[in-house]
DNA sequence: ATGGTCGTTTCACGA
């Protein structure tokens, strides 16, 4: 089975896209993030005419996540236990949706962006990712057989080497020692990145901004990730990211993380 | 320090 993660950033803008991805690398099951599409917007006629399912959580044009799959959807989840929202409670903030694939629990997160240090959105970026770690430490705690990936964007570059210039965030957000604590957390929770073994270079990027020629110059962020419990870990044959996706015209500023798993 | 480029319910703001 063949799982990836993507931020699209617009799903309606880059349906197109999408439906040439899944196709053209064989994609079985493939989490969204940064949809900008209410449920009721989602564009799902030409995935369904194609054997599709589609698992949405979008409730208003900037956040959105989802699941699109080959090999069925089933226990759909919206959100996980103790996800803290942002400003008015009753608006939920589309980040997180769960899904089993093909007995693989898959689950899309966007990860809050976090802005400025010192803006309350990091605090809040900080308080989602401790609720996701004792929610997935929950989840093997009651089953560590449980084959759990946890994909997405999560607006962290783990190591310094994750981003083309260190020096160039020295006051920036993605790269701060809470933020990488917070993820190791998730880490040491019992999900590892099913990614980096297979592509341990310095100079892997998921994500690069649209402006000065980011991509072609590859100066970009390692920032989206494919991380999995160890009944999933020892499925994994193979990961990369397709920088196709992100070339040309029309493209996402992410490109996806496809991980190959044994039968 | 600023600006660069995309997306959106766009003349503003988030990433």
């Amino acid at each position: 089975m063949r799982i990836a993660t993507w931020n699209v950033n617009s799903v309606r803008s880059r349906i197109a896209r999408v439906e040439e991805f899944l196709e053209r690398q064989d994609v079985d099951v493939l989490a969204l993030q940064e949809t900008k599409a209410r449920d009721d917007q989602w564009p799902v006629m030409g995935l369904e005419a194609k054997g599709y399912e589609v698992a949405t959580y979008g409730t208003n044009q900037w956040n959105g996540v989802a699941v699109v799959s080959r090999v069925g959807i089933e226990d759909v989840q919206r959100g996980f236990a103790g996800m803290p929202t942002w400003g008015d409670p009753a608006e939920a903030e589309a980040r997180a949706i769960g899904a089993t694939c093909g007995g693989v629990r898959i689950w899309s997160l966007y990860v809050p962006n976090g802005r400025k240090v010192g803006d309350p959105h990091l605090a809040y970026k900080l308080d989602w990712l401790a609720a996701l770690r004792d929610t997935a430490a929950g989840w093997l705690a009651e089953d560590p057989q449980r084959q759990v990936a946890l994909t997405g964007d999560w607006n962290i570059a783990p190591r310094d080497e994750d981003v083309f210039d260190i020096a160039q965030f020295a006051k920036s957000t993605h790269v701060t020692p809470p933020e990488r604590a917070a993820f190791q957390a998730v880490v040491d929770a019992g999900y590892a990145d099913l990614h980096r073994p297979y592509e341990p270079g310095p100079d892997v990027y998921t994500y690069w901004d649209y402006y000065r020629q980011r991509f072609e110059r590859n100066r970009g962020m390692r920032i989206d990730f494919v991380l999995g419990s160890s009944e999933l870990d020892k499925r994994v044959t193979g990961a990369f990211v397709d920088r196709e996706a992100r070339a040309g015209t029309g493209a996402s500023d992410h490109a996806p993380v496809v991980v190959d798993l044994a039968d």
